[in-house]
DNA sequence: GTCTATATACAGATAGAC
DNA sequence: GTCTATCTGTATATAGAC
């Protein structure tokens, strides 16, 4: 590889990197083009050598997510879980966490930038169901089982997927430090058990916290 | 009323409706001032006279709802409502939904801002838990009368309520039609069935869809 | 390939005429 | 009170020197 050649990929990547820490600090819309090159210590001009915009950039960030850390995604399913499983609906819901967790920044950008084409562009309800088809697969493989489900797949995937992933951006902390507690007060594990447990048994708990059949049991 | 505040009066009117109206279609954050004033048949300058900016606006709308459909919000409660008992929970959020389908482009606006503040000021948050509030409510009862819940309060609120309102973005169309069919094909009543059915009992569904008390049952 | 300097575009906000 | 015209600030993007 030649040295100009060299000198650029070591650039790009600082320019990636720096972006994807301003994206984690200030928000993907707050994010200036000139603060991506000033936080990556290179000049503004610079920028447009190697990325067309940052809706560019973004497309970039997120081509790197897909070709490394796309083994968390794809390495660990089997075709299908059951979802009804305590033990695999949490493990599905912690995989998901973890990687919204490890790819804050890329996150952020693409929530921030489907809401900012406006409601009327459907670019969020898009990156729902996108986000939601391995989980909603999961959840038609049930319904064809003969579970009973609380509505069309499609929708509670989205349904859940809406859940997860506003909470994430409003919960996750700027510093992924390693001991995972949250910015306000919210350990990772916390976080994931409360919604386990809600989208699996919803708040009337598990059939056996109260005497089975038991229309209401008076005090 | 003098004549001059007279025409004031509906001019600020009009730019209120306007502002309505294209936050609903291209949402707050693409919506300028002058597709404001150019919505509602005015001169650019015209809007100073009225608002010190878009931000400013928007608190207007925002107390203009609290102060005429606020009663949707206020009037119907009692103290609590037991959110286990399916059909308060439904009541509940249709309630909910129903405000927030009323006043769609109040909310995508009070949306779009607080996300456009950045992950790191917390200001999604802040809107979640404030919105929440009534639901963090419920379930404290809840929880003071030993009823087992999922998790904290304040967090299940949250979650909560980032399902409906992320899910009311996405879906709630752009035309305030009668029919309350949805843009993605899905209707209100869809929805809130899906919505209900999957907080009150979750994926596994309600006790009696399998025989009692049974682990499993293999076919 | 990278830099400095600058051109372009546009939204926010103001000033003065009517 | 409203309008037209304009000023200001700022972000994107380009041009030419090194």
């Amino acid at each position: 590889m030649g040295e100009r050649k060299e000198k650029a990929a070591q650039t790009e990547a600082a320019l990636k990197d720096a972006a994807r820490r301003q994206f984690a600090e200030r928000g993907y819309l707050n994010t200036k083009i000139t603060d991506i090159t000033a936080a990556a210590g290179r000049a503004a001009g610079t920028f447009y050598q190697h990325f067309a915009s940052k809706e560019d950039l973004l497309q970039a960030l997120l081509a790197d997510m897909h070709g490394q850390a796309g083994s968390a995604f794809d390495g660990d399913d089997r075709p299908v879980h059951d979802l009804t499983d305590p033990t695999q609906l949490r493990e599905h819901l912690a995989v998901a966490w973890g990687v919204m967790r490890d790819n804050r920044p890329v996150m952020i950008a693409l929530f921030e930038s489907a809401l900012a084409d406006g409601p009327g562009s459907g670019a969020l309800w898009n990156r729902l169901t996108a986000d939601t088809s391995m989980l909603r697969a999961h959840l038609e493989y049930l319904r064809e089982r003969g579970q009973a489900l609380p509505g069309e797949p499609a929708l509670i995937a989205a349904a859940m997927g809406a859940m997860l992933s506003m909470l994430a951006y409003a919960l996750l902390p700027v510093t992924s430090v390693s001991t995972g507690d949250s910015g306000s007060g919210y350990t990772d594990m916390q976080i994931l058990d409360t919604v386990s447990s809600l989208l699996l048994h919803g708040l009337a708990g598990p059939a056996g916290s109260e005497p089975c059949g038991a229309g209401q049991s008076v005090p």
